[in-house]
DNA sequence: GTCCATGTTCTTTA
DNA sequence: CTAAAGAACATGGA
């Protein structure tokens, strides 16, 4: 479900209401879920105060009390919830429960991708820049250095952290990219082309609340409503918004890609 | 039954 | 040695 835009919207509706509360009590309903495998984080979020909520990369980090920190991360299918009814059966593959003196939020993960980390993401050299802050000649100096298709190289966490599969796709059709062009051939034109059009891609997402192709939803239980306004992902064989022809589906990596054989020629 | 899925990491290959 | 490609993870929906 989540890339930047959702995960970022996540946390703008999660951190208002949970800021400074403090949580009562955790119940962790699977403990495979738990990166360190084995870390107690019962009794290391219990009684804790969660000063504040903010994303870096895909992750959503927890500021606590004693200057701790960790992440979740939502992999594929994560959700994180406020559950209006705290009563009510938590759902099938609900795996964490913080109960908080804000209310109560629930993890759910059906794959299983997603976890709790017990980790710093400060200094994580797995990490890249952000997006939306990435200067030029970062972006060059990184895509300079490798031979792999651009799509490919956009979706590398250490490159450029945060895009994935759908906003990659939509950055490329945006800057008139092939997604299979090699990232050390692109002019420096063409590079700055291409940031330009992430960045409006995901500012423009933002204002969207992230894209809902199949559950994704905020934590408050709001879909997206980007993918609406998706120009390729998602829209294999339908028409191209801009140019009327077909957009054509390829599989690359295992990930399927979607562009605009004529908007993104290949050179 | 088949194929596909918004992600990451480990293993294999070149 | 390094970079890149491929497989694996687990579940559910079409």
């Amino acid at each position: 479900m989540p890339e930047l835009p959702e995960v970022q919207t996540v946390v703008n509706t999660l951190a208002p209401r949970l800021r400074g509360s403090k949580i009562r009590k955790t119940i962790l309903r699977r403990d495979d879920i738990v990166t360190p495998t084995g870390t107690d984080v019962v009794r290391r979020l219990t009684g804790r105060t969660i000063q504040d909520i903010r994303r870096r990369a895909k992750r959503i980090v927890f500021d606590l009390d004693g200057d701790e920190e960790f992440y979740i991360h939502l992999g594929m299918t994560g959700r994180l919830t406020f559950a209006d009814d705290p009563s009510v059966q938590p759902a099938k593959h609900t795996h964490l429960i913080l109960q908080t003196t804000a209310g109560e939020v629930r993890f759910v993960d059906p794959r299983r991708f997603g976890g709790v980390f017990w980790a710093n993401s400060t200094h994580d050299p797995t990490l890249g820049p952000e997006p939306l802050t990435l200067r030029l000649k970062e972006l060059q100096q990184a895509l300079g250095k490798t031979a792999r298709p651009i799509k490919s190289a956009l979706l590398d966490q250490r490159l450029i952290a945060g895009l994935g599969n759908i906003y990659v796709d939509e950055s490329l059709f945006v800057a008139g990219i092939h997604p299979l062009a090699l990232a050390n051939q692109l002019s420096n034109v063409d590079v700055a082309r291409l940031l330009k059009a992430i960045k409006k891609v995901l500012k423009k997402a933002l204002r969207h609340r992230g894209s809902t192709l199949r559950d994704y939803v905020d934590a408050q239980g709001g879909k997206g409503a980007f993918q609406k306004l998706h120009n390729v992902y998602d829209r294999a064989e339908q028409p191209c918004r801009k140019c009327d022809e077909k957009i054509i589906r390829i599989v690359m990596g295992g990930r399927s890609t979607c562009f605009c054989p004529k908007c993104q020629p290949t050179t």
